[in-house]
DNA sequence: ACATGATTTTC
DNA sequence: AAAATCATG
């Protein structure tokens, strides 16, 4: 078996539950590992926000840096590279006598533009490529339904998809990895290469979010078995201050740091260990959405990116641009949707909670095209996972798949509700921390200074 | 050079 | 579906 082969990593960090990789030590003598930074990630998105901003940028130099040490640990070396993936593996296959490449495959245009290109590049050199799909917690084959069959409903997906698949079980996490080439191993980009600067950490934020698979699995062991979170989850996830109401497994999932079925596999040994109840359930019924929008993306391609969405359901936007600015530097006078925008414009995240609201308010209140809010969270948010973005914009949008139309967040009420004491509007905006909870939560025209 | 229609792109 | 880009007479 003098077979060389190169695992091309993607949206898929890690050494653990790695079908490409599983595949590639099972089938080759030769292995060669590589990360591409694909230079096309790095521009700037129509509205000049940096496509890939500076939050989602440092998880993904980190999230690289740790998959290369945990590759050199095990005897093996990671190569970096900055460029086009197709041409730089094409490039290595020829002059290294690369026999085959193997790689996850991606549910968006943009992705699978690079994918096909590179087949094309990898067969004129007679080189064959070995595909899979390795993002989704329920693989993509084992669906009850075929992608055009999907339902435009989440609830249908659920159910059939909770009564006729399984999930399947995860692929070992290899100990041994060997390095064949002479080659230059590469840098890893800083991020004042990529032309971003440092993010400052806030205090307020609601937990460090280191990138890499080690950090995210030891997330997933503190979140369910160290401080035993996991069976309180569906009565803590809307919360908004701290590390503590909700897993926070978002941006290891978005990179593939963590496997969604580890996350599972978790979870199951977890209700058998202590306990299986609502809230035990309620990760995996996340992690179902997680699914079920990348599904969407393969159904509808290019159309989840549409003024007019996936419905093809007509509605005038306004290109208020002030309006916007306002909206995203956290002046609305809005307390609650400030408060939540500027934590986003700190550190990089936001709660549920706090995304379903201003994404509400900038849609129905604001009436802002709804792609210029979702080019803003694609450019900062560190979980950026472009199938949950643009499904969920849809959503909210009300040209997705929500059977309920225009679903209308009231920030008042819903900070009454989740903010009652105002301790999270008075976080976010010191300048208000004075004033009584009452009136905060009730005003809706305040003017910052 | 340019209007018009066709094609491509939309993160 | 609409906007942007391309092709062509």
């Amino acid at each position: 078996m003098a077979q060389r082969s190169l695992v091309w990593f993607r949206n898929d960090l890690r050494l653990h539950d790695h079908e490409a990789l599983t595949a590639a030590l099972a089938e080759s003598s030769d292995i060669l590992l590589l990360y591409c930074f694909d230079e096309r990630q790095f521009g700037k998105l129509p509205s000049g926000f940096p496509k890939t901003g500076k939050f989602r940028a440092k998880f993904l130099i980190e999230s690289v840096e740790h998959l290369r040490q945990a590759v050199r640990e095990r005897g093996g070396e990671l190569l970096v590279r900055m460029g086009k993936p197709e041409q730089i593996i094409a490039d290595l296959a020829g002059a290294l006598g690369i026999t085959s490449v193997y790689f996850h495959q991606e549910a968006t245009s943009e992705e699978q533009y690079v994918e096909s290109a590179l087949r094309q590049n990898l067969n004129a050199l007679g080189v064959r490529t070995r595909e899979f799909w390795g993002s989704t917690l329920y693989h993509k084959s084992d669906l009850p339904m075929s992608i055009e069959a999907l339902p435009d409903v989440f609830t249908n997906f659920r159910k059939q998809v909770e009564k006729h698949a399984q999930v399947r079980p995860l692929f070992p996490t290899p100990t041994r990895l060997k390095h064949f080439a002479d080659v230059e191993a590469g840098e890893v980009p800083t991020l004042q290469g990529l032309g971003l600067e440092e993010p400052q950490p806030d205090v307020r934020a609601v937990m460090t979010f280191k990138g890499g698979e080690s950090q995210g699995l030891q997330r997933l062991h503190e979140y369910i078995w160290q401080k035993d979170l996991l069976k309180t989850y569906k009565d803590t996830r809307n919360g908004l201050i701290g590390a503590d109401y909700s897993s926070k497994l978002s941006p290891w999932l978005a990179n593939g740091c963590l496997s969604p079925r580890k996350v599972y596999e978790e979870v199951k040994k977890y209700e058998a260990q202590r306990i299986a109840n609502d809230s035990t359930y309620w990760l995996i019924f996340e992690l179902l959405w997680r699914d079920y929008f990348r599904f969407i993306a393969l159904k509808y391609g290019n159309r989840i990116f549409h003024k007019f969405g996936i419905k093809g359901k007509p509605r005038e936007w306004s290109h208020d641009r002030e309006a916007f600015e306002r909206w995203v530097v956290g002046k609305t006078g809005q307390p609650f949707i400030d408060a939540n925008m500027r934590e986003l414009a700190a550190t990089g995240f936001m709660s549920n909670r706090g995304r379903q609201n201003v994404a509400s308010y900038l849609v129905h209140d604001l009436n802002v095209d709804w792609r210029w809010g979702a080019e803003y969270f694609e450019s900062v948010l560190i979980d950026y996972d472009v199938c949950s973005n643009y499904g969920n914009w849809n959503y909210v949008a009300g040209i997705g798949n929500d059977p309920r139309e225009d679903r209308y967040f009231n920030p008042k009420r819903q900070a009454a509700l989740y903010d009652p004491k105002a301790e999270f509007i008075k976080r976010w905006i010191p300048e208000l921390s004075s004033w009584d909870a009452k009136r905060l939560i009730e005003a809706d025209s305040l003017e910052y200074t």
